[in-house]
RNA sequence: GGGCCGUUAGCUCAGCUGGUUAGAGCGCAUGCUUGAUAAGCAUGAGGUCCCUGGUUCGAUCCCAGGACGGCCCA
């Protein structure tokens, strides 16, 4: 226990009156004189007590270390004798002020002229690959603060298995077409109807736009000191790329897994495209909400009776004038053209309330709400559950037909009345319960989002226009209950963030439950680890909910889908051969070759439609969502150049689990029957300080490119590093500062390094084995913290290197670095036991700076590059690799920990500082065993005092850590190395001790 | 509304299978140093471990409910 060593020192430590006695000695003899030096070392400004501008008076307590020179006047010409000159002080061109933002540009010139990543990879090419497979960031803006998170943690996990020894080629990719580099080149051509400008040339344009961006953003990531393979990027938009997309089309349609078919698909009617749901976002808007009487006619009101409860129902006894009608509610009046079925759930209580002059039909858990201040009023004549009402027809509140009543498990009694007002041709689940119930499909309104004729009345009004005029109608007619308006959470495009509506089209799938593909890729996660681990599940339930992948868009910027129709009967046909002379087409001069060449260039021999035996085609000009584009990244880029399929990791962003990660998945699952990745890892959103969203397409996220210029690519990707990057995390200048200042840290621990071995030549390296204790103890105690920061980075934990990082430069510097800081500078430069602790220094540094590379690659390269030359024996610090520990020595940590101990234990006790104390440690026989390896004189050192005393009995307890007594030292301060001595054994030199006068003999001799 | 994740000092984070005076770095305060100096060393203050119940001899840790925040979905 320490409370127990502790309360020991506390007994044993000198008490006030130690410090007392050595205070009135100095006051004594700081009457007598203050040199000049002293009056003009007095700092003006000090906070302390106020000091007079005369000398020390008996009541004041003089500043430490002042005593000796005054109390030896006849010293004054050797004080005066700059002794400063004669030590070894640190010397190095390692500035302490980075400049990072002025010299990070220059040291990734640097890194592209020395080819530092070429010749590591070439150096490890025979040793085993691990390849982290790029997901392409979208080639549109700058690159935002989560980007550079992902980007760099992606690289740090490269850097790490490059300094590990493993062959990690990275390959960065970019996602170049789509919809909002279209709207994009749109927008700066100043045209809003995309339809009158030729394809070909407005492909040109976004091709140029796409471009731009890339490069861009190429020379941002490069900017961030990310290392890859950034002269053969993959690009969806390269012929070879789109080659590969439309011959995965090709196997697809061969193995029937793609089929067109007519669904209710998320449009956009401003874009006039389909949307995949990956497209679509979710915002607020205001909507009308209304509750509609669909009414029973006569016939429809006898066979209702029927079904509540046969000739005895008390509706009998109702008055047969009463309209009876079920109640639905909707937010989207414009659907009700589109209306073929009012949708019940199965196990729902349904009712019939008697509300005065009308009868309404709801579900009995909703009619309080529902019917409102109508309810007290109401009385209920009987109830049914749904199921029982299945099959019952009634009547449009608009139009001359008949809804039908069916049942639907996604009904639910939270909101509305119970009743849901379907519309096929309008909604996904619509459309499923459409289909089962045979329900016809309408669909009355055109790609721009306006009724067609078969909307009667409201032809050519735009749906949400028509909203108003639908429910004035309603109203006219009899059939509006009650009416207000909600704000809710309603999908809008992802681009231009319009309402989205849904509208039955012909579009291309890939169907997921053919050939049992989603229970296939469900069953290739069972070789991917996931972190988190949680990440498995999220995944699992995306495959499960995968809906019918809908792969066409009716936009120009994109890879076309190489499928043609028949002339004479309309047919549409995806066609294997076709699509393959389409893909090798493609390889040679890219996709463009799909707008200008004829048909007939892809057309096999005797090619004839399968439908009607036709021979005349046209091509179709849907191209492919882009997400099947960047979902065959996998198929591009690895299994080709030495790069292995599957790759061994993937990290992206959480919101890729539905995104890119399951569309990888599915495509690998399809092709290879296998998960085109070993092991997923998610990384957490970017927020802002106070924890709130930093939105890329509402443009609060921050740039990455300025945050470099502002503090650093290094002190961000410490950032990134000091963060829980798995987690969601926070940024902001306020975050920032705070990691500075540990990079700072950091940096001057290496400066230190740095400027103490600058003069040690390479043959007088002392090698472990030849190491006293004390550096010995240093060395392996650098070793431990750098295997464990190693592990941490096996574990994908950077976090923890991190920690580690931070533990270590701390520790070394509060305990070896400050000790060593006596023998390094007042030794002869060439003293083995300087030599020595220089070796240990240089073993720390190479150590350390192997393991900070990987993060802050930047400073650890700068550096490995102000290393004299005759130490530096790798080019680059990318050439090292991490230190390993295999031998872990417990009790050498444990020495350690006692030494830390001792130290703080010195200072505590007393006002003494270093070299003015004289210690005493009081060891149990317990302790004496583990300091056993140290000479009283390695303890001296390692505490940085001048005497050092041990005193061994075993009635002083059984604390884990020794008790240490801490008294003036004895002699006097040496002039040079500040240790308390023997003076004056040199009459040249009276100043110093003997063995600084020996030095500097030595040193005068020399020069 | 549903699923998942998170909530420990001012900040970034540790706390292994329930028992510790709940830790580290940075910041802050204080002292030392001025031969790492826009640096270095030491000491100290600072926490109802989100809240409420429950299980247990004992809960930051397990269970339930809730609050707040985030992601995905509806």
């Amino acid at each position: 226990m320490t409370s127990a060593c502790c309360s020991t020192a506390s007994i044993i430590r000198p008490t006030r009156s130690a410090s007392a006695t050595h205070s009135s000695r100095c006051s004594i003899s700081s009457t007598a004189a203050t040199t000049p030096r002293q009056c003009r070392q007095e700092p003006p400004m000090r906070s302390s007590a106020p000091r007079s501008n005369v000398a020390f008076s008996l009541q004041e307590v003089p500043r430490r270390g002042s005593h000796i020179r005054a109390s030896h006047p006849r010293d004054d010409r050797e004080l005066k004798r700059d002794y400063r000159k004669t030590l070894n002080l640190p010397v190095t061109e390692f500035p302490m002020q980075a400049g990072l933002a002025k010299s990070e540009p220059r040291r990734v010139a640097w890194w592209q002229e020395q080819r530092t990543y070429e010749r590591r990879l070439d150096r490890n090419a025979d040793a085993q690959p691990w390849i982290l497979h790029d997901g392409p960031p979208y080639a549109n803006g700058e690159l935002h603060m989560g980007h550079f998170l992902t980007m760099v943690v992606k690289d740090i996990f490269v850097k790490i298995a490059l300094l590990d020894g493993k062959w990690a080629k990275f390959v960065p990719g970019w996602d170049m077409h789509g919809l909002p580099i279209e709207l994009e080149t749109l927008r700066h051509l100043g045209i809003t109807d995309f339809h009158v400008i030729d394809p070909l040339e407005l492909r040109a344009r976004c091709k140029e736009r796409a471009v731009f961006w890339f490069e861009r953003q190429r020379d941002v990531r490069m900017r961030m000191g990310t290392f890859g393979d950034y002269e053969h990027p993959y690009r969806t938009i390269d012929p070879s790329y789109e080659s590969v997309i439309v011959e995965t089309l090709a196997d697809l349609a061969e193995q029937n897994q793609i089929y067109k078919g007519l669904r209710a698909t998320l449009w956009c009617f401003h874009d006039e495209t389909a949307l995949a749901e990956a497209e679509i976002e979710y915002e607020m808007k205001r909507s009308p909400s209304i509750y509609v009487r669909f009414p029973f006619d006569q016939e429809q009101r006898a066979a209702l009776m029927e079904r509540v409860g046969g000739p005895s129902t008390p509706l009998r006894s109702a008055r047969d004038d009463k309209a009876v009608s079920v109640l639905i509610w909707t937010t989207t009046p414009w659907t009700l053209p589109g209306n073929s079925g009012v949708a019940l759930h199965r196990n729902a209580v349904y009712a019939l309330y008697d509300i005065g002059d009308e009868i309404v039909l709801l579900a009995e858990d909703l009619a309080a709400e529902a019917l409102r201040e109508r309810y007290s009023g109401a009385k209920k004549i009987a109830h049914v559950y749904g199921e029982r009402l299945e099959g019952l027809e009634v009547r449009h509140p608009l139009f001359d037909r008949t809804a039908k009543i069916v049942l639907a498990d996604y009904v639910d009694l939270e909101t509305g009345t119970g009743a849901v007002h379907t519309a096929p041709g309008h909604g996904a689940e619509d459309f499923e319960t459409g289909m089962a119930y045979g329900l016809p499909i309408r669909s009355p309104v055109d790609a721009a989002g306006r009724f067609t004729s078969e909307a009667g009345p409201y032809a050519g009004l735009r749906v949400l226009d028509a909203n108003a005029k639908i429910t004035d109608d309603l109203r006219a007619a009899g059939m509006l209950l009650r009416e207000q308006e909600i704000e809710h959470s309603y999908p809008h495009c992802w681009r231009c963030h319009n309402p989205v509506i849904f509208r039955a089209t012909s579009q291309w799938f890939i169907s997921m439950d053919r050939n049992n593909l989603r229970a296939r890729a469900l069953a290739a996660m069972d070789n991917v680890a996931y972190t988190p681990e949680w990440g498995r599940e999220r995944q699992r339930q995306m495959i499960e909910n995968h809906p019918e992948w809908c792969i066409s868009r009716q936009r120009t910027w994109g890879t076309p889908i190489p499928a043609v129709t028949c002339i004479d009967c309309n047919t549409s046909v995806l066609d294997a051969r076709v699509a393959r002379a389409a893909a090798r087409r493609f390889a040679e001069v890219g996709a463009d070759a799909w707008w200008s060449d004829p048909i007939e260039r892809y057309l096999p021999q005797g090619f004839v439609c399968p439908s009607c035996g036709g021979t005349r085609f046209t091509a179709e000009r849907d191209i492919v969502d882009i997400w099947f584009e960047s979902g065959v990244t996998h198929l591009a880029v690895l299994g080709r150049n030495g790069l292995p399929w599957p790759s061994d990791a993937v990290l992206e962003g959480g919101d890729q689990y539905r995104g890119w990660f399951r569309s990888s998945l599915m495509t690998a699952a399809a092709i290879r029957d296998a998960a085109p990745y070993k092991h997923v890892v998610k990384n957490g959103w970017v927020n802002d300080e106070d924890g709130r969203p930093m939105s890329k397409s509402r443009g609060t996220g921050i740039d990455a490119q300025e945050a470099m210029e502002r503090w650093g690519a290094d002190v961000l990707r410490l950032w990134a590093a000091s963060v829980e990057f798995v987690d969601d995390v926070r940024f902001g200048p306020h975050v920032i500062e705070q990691v500075a200042r540990v990079y700072r840290n950091i940096r001057n621990r290496v400066r230190f390094m740095l400027g103490n071995i600058g003069d040690l030549p390479p043959d007088a390296i002392v090698p472990r084995a030849a190491l006293g204790p004390l550096d010995a103890l240093a060395y392996d105690y650098a070793t431990r913290r750098f295997d464990e920061i190693a592990q941490a980075y096996d574990a994908f934990d950077i976090h923890a290197a991190y920690l580690k990082i931070v533990e270590f430069e701390s520790e070394i510097s509060a305990l070896y670095f400050d000790a060593m800081k006596d023998p390094l500078y007042s030794r002869a430069a060439a003293d083995v036991r300087r030599r020595a602790a220089q070796s240990v220094l240089l073993y720390a540094l190479r150590g350390f700076l192997a393991a900070i590379a990987p993060v802050l690659s930047f400073t650890a390269e700068e550096a490995w590059q102000a290393l004299p030359q005759t130490l530096r024996d790798a080019a680059s610090v990318f050439e090292l690799v991490l230190v390993r520990d295999d031998a872990r020595d417990a009790a050498s940590e444990e020495r350690w920990k006692m030494l830390r101990h001792l130290r703080a234990a010195v200072s505590a006790s007393s006002e003494l500082r270093d070299f003015e104390a004289k210690a005493q440690l009081r060891l149990s026989p317990t302790h004496a065993s583990a300091l056993e390896p140290f000479t009283n004189e390695d303890l001296r050192e390692a505490l940085a005092v001048s005497q050092l005393e041990i005193a061994i009995s075993s009635a002083f307890g059984n604390a884990r850590m020794p008790g240490v007594v801490v008294s003036p030292a004895e002699g006097e301060k040496c002039a040079r190395c500040w240790k308390y001595r023997e003076l004056g054994a040199d009459p040249e030199h009276a100043g110093i001790c003997a063995e600084c006068a020996r030095v500097v003999r030595e040193r005068l001799s020399g020069d």
